[in-house]
RNA sequence: GGUCCCGUAGCCAAGUGGUUAGGCAACGGAUUGCAAAUCCGUCUACGGCGGUUCGAUUCCGCCCGGGACCUCCA
């Protein structure tokens, strides 16, 4: 069976097949580094994570590219009263552009790492890139698909480029009608769009990396281009981003990309549906939005915000909603008591029984497998996996049995990875020895029926973080 | 104004022309000294009105409601 994945550009699920075989070379749009990274940006990375790692359970080789973007992404591409982000930023806080940079690149990293996600092969700079974006405006220029204005402005020129609208479907008289309007009279036409820009006043600048060319800055859409030349090649086979991103700036990337190298960019474009925030839109300009240490500030893991972000379709709008995080919450627990049980028999800890799970965890990888294949439909294959889990429950296994399973639910942590480790068998010996005297007062309190006791000693474990869980073979402390 | 998506039980969220997700919450039961965890059971839905069909939540039309892009945003 196939992958099959939703192509923005030919508005049906493809097949993914990769140009050299068993190699998947992916691009994603990544964060423009102005701002503290937030859930909705996440959603769409953990999309790509989970992505990723699904190609990669699938058998694949997958290189893997995430832009930085530092420098460039204006607040209004083609209007001259557009402003650089960063030094939008940079004016005020009154830090300079790359100092902001700096902060909120580290800050992206660290949500990365606290939501778990495996991280892309390369993650390039756009500041580090000039010169390979110099190249390709050259050759753009020299072509005539791109023209210099006075003030030293480089423009690509949508003309050259007929194809210009395919992926995202807008036609230039419907654009002309909107609420856009040209106020840039250098430009030839209104939706021609910046390669290089010049400003006294930037903070950020370079001598041109191009021929015949003044100092300035490049454009946002270039970086991508270039970068994903340099580390992929002219094509590649995925490329993501927020479904914001599918216009301008894809269909620009597509533009100038293709008028360079005459070669189709990308085969599979894939787009993430934004999130909504208690059913309504999130974003900077409502103000309505939780970044990821909001989120974490509020005492839900990194694993939960995961679970809550990646368990919808990335094609639906997701609603975020803090109770959808307890809901989280309560969903990994219920996989982690169900491994962890698995793994108690498995050593012995908990009696083991004649159950034989080795069909019921074949048919369970086949679904995971099948439902992902179709366009990564991760709400139905954690509709799998606690299907799965009941089954488990239900069922006393075999030795052999644990193992598959056990096996199972690894291979679901690697490919969503918002459950966590395996557990441990009995983490009684981790607690604190002062809580594991309370735990054997309170057995004592239990054989003298002194429940005030015993419900004392289980309170002040609780309030410590942990709590008691009885079994047939005795109890056993878990962190709470 | 143009293009497009969605509306599923208390909440979140898949899917399908006729069997029928899953999670959370709630309720009843088993277990337990009481809990926690686990198991069993209950709650059974597809915005409204028409149409196509033997049969529609699933296809078509209209309406209502929410959202997206065209303008900063993942």
């Amino acid at each position: 069976m196939p992958l099959r994945l939703y192509n923005s550009l030919t508005r049906r699920l493809d097949e993914l097949r990769p140009l050299v075989p068993n190699k998947v070379t992916m691009y994603h749009c990544g964060p423009t580094v102005y701002s503290s990274p937030h859930i909705g940006n996440f959603r769409s990375f953990l999309f790509a994570d989970v992505l990723r790692r699904f190609i990669e359970d699938q058998g694949y080789q997958v290189i893997q590219v995430m832009n930085v973007t530092d420098v460039g992404h204006l607040t209004n591409d083609d209007l001259e009263t557009g402003e650089d982000k960063m030094e939008a930023a940079s004016k005020k806080t009154g830090r300079t552009a790359w100092d902001i940079a700096k902060q909120y690149e580290n800050e992206f990293h660290e949500c990365q790492r606290l939501l778990h996600v495996r991280l892309p092969h390369h993650m390039p700079r756009a500041t580090d890139f000039i010169a390979q974006m110099g190249v390709i405006i050259d050759d753009l220029l020299q072509k005539g698909v791109a023209y210099q204005v006075d003030n030293g402005d480089v423009y690509f020129e949508i003309s050259k480029f007929p194809q210009y609208g395919k992926l995202s479907g807008k036609v230039i008289d419907e654009l002309e009608d909107g609420a856009r309007v040209a106020v840039n009279d250098k430009k030839k036409d209104p939706r021609d769009f910046a390669l290089w820009k010049t400003d006294d006043k930037h903070q950020m600048q370079w001598d041109a990396p191009f021929r015949g060319g003044l100092r300035g800055f490049p454009g946002w859409h270039i970086e991508c281009s270039a970068m994903s030349a340099h580390y992929l090649g002219h094509q590649i086979d995925v490329h993501t981003g927020g479904e914001d991103n599918m216009f301008p700036h894809h269909e620009c990337e597509i533009a100038q990309t293709e008028a360079h190298t005459h070669r189709q960019f990308v085969s599979i474009w894939m787009h993430a549906r934004h999130l909504l925030v208690d059913n309504k839109k999130m974003s900077k300009s409502l103000g309505n939005f939780f970044t990821v240490e909001d989120v974490l500030k509020k005492g839900y893991s990194g694993l939960e915000l995961r679970f809550a972000l990646v368990r919808g379709h990335y094609r639906q709008q997701l609603n975020f909603t803090l109770k959808g995080l307890d809901e989280a919450r309560a969903a990994i627990a219920r996989v982690q008591q169900c491994r962890q049980r698995l793994v108690r028999i498995e050593t012995g800890a908990e009696r083991k029984g004649e159950a034989d799970l080795t069909a019921a965890t074949a048919a369970a990888n086949a679904k995971f497998t099948a439902t992902m294949q179709e366009d990564l439909n991760v709400s139905e294959a954690l509709a799998v996996v606690f299907d799965f889990v009941g089954e488990c429950n239900r069922a006393q296994p075999t030795l052999a049995s644990c193992a598959l399973a056990l096996q199972f639910f690894a291979r679901i942590e690697d490919v969503l990875g918002c459950f966590g480790a395996t557990p441990q068998a009995d983490a009684t010996g981790d607690a604190p020895a002062e809580l594991q005297a309370m735990l054997q007062k309170r057995q004592d309190a239990k054989k003298q029926k002194d429940w005030a006791t015993a419900d004392a000693m289980r309170d002040e474990i609780q309030k410590a973080g942990w709590k008691i869980v009885d079994t047939a073979t005795g109890p056993r402390l878990e962190k709470a």
